[in-house]
DNA sequence: ATTTCTCATAACCATCTGGTTATAAATATG
DNA sequence: CATATTTATAACCAGATGGTTATGAGAAAT
């Protein structure tokens, strides 16, 4: 019952999560061992984060040998996007019409 | 020890606390009272989500008697936006790396 | 075949979270 | 003044969350 937006927030609550994912985004795919290593925490919390982060459709993961490549799946933050879009009409919607109030001043 | 950004996602996190966020910024500035009208759950909830919006930034609050009135504070989002732009430019790098090697191979 | 390496899962635990009811504080009203 | 209304805070509780260590499963290496 929860929506996928619901799942999205939640997974970039957590600031390690976010951490993980930004390493994806900007290093690109990565094992989970290499992002143990930089994280602060043990290989179990990682792989933990990065399946909620999975599950959120965030990151994907590929199988290669003894070893999961996982990559950011950055249109995933669309409804994010989309959000906070929707959010902000309004304030932009308020900001035309004071401009529009501003020239109709000043005419 | 809580960065501000930290702090924002938090916020967002709880579905209830976005649904209260979003009324604000397509409905406009509420008291408490009518906020708790559509929110399914008890009034001092309903405060207490307000003081995570407030010590976010996201909504600000205008004492007039005995009630309060709380507004959404939009700018507030700017730094979702920024972070998700920042996320993203790589995304677009890629892509515009793939563009111009289709355009190369075109000629 | 045995051992080693890499990752995921299980079991567990302390803390955080989101809700509740009860109550206090401040303002309006009779 | 006494009472009612509105909001915030306190105290509490069940369940979620983020971490740990131990272990299992599969692939690679010796």
């Amino acid at each position: 019952m929860e929506s996928p937006t619901d799942l999205l927030f939640r997974a970039l609550a957590d600031p390690t999560r976010r951490a993980l994912f930004e390493r994806l985004c900007l290093e690109g795919e990565q094992t989970v061992g290499r992002l143990t290593a930089g994280a602060g925490i043990s290989q179990p919390a990682v792989s933990k984060h990065l399946g909620v982060l999975r599950q959120a459709g965030l990151v994907l993961d590929r199988h290669e040998g003894r070893q999961t490549h996982y990559s950011a799946q950055q249109r995933a933050l669309a409804p994010l996007v989309d959000w906070t879009g929707r959010m902000n009409r309004f304030w932009e919607a308020r900001f035309d019409d004071l401009e529009d109030l501003l020239k109709r001043m000043d005419q």
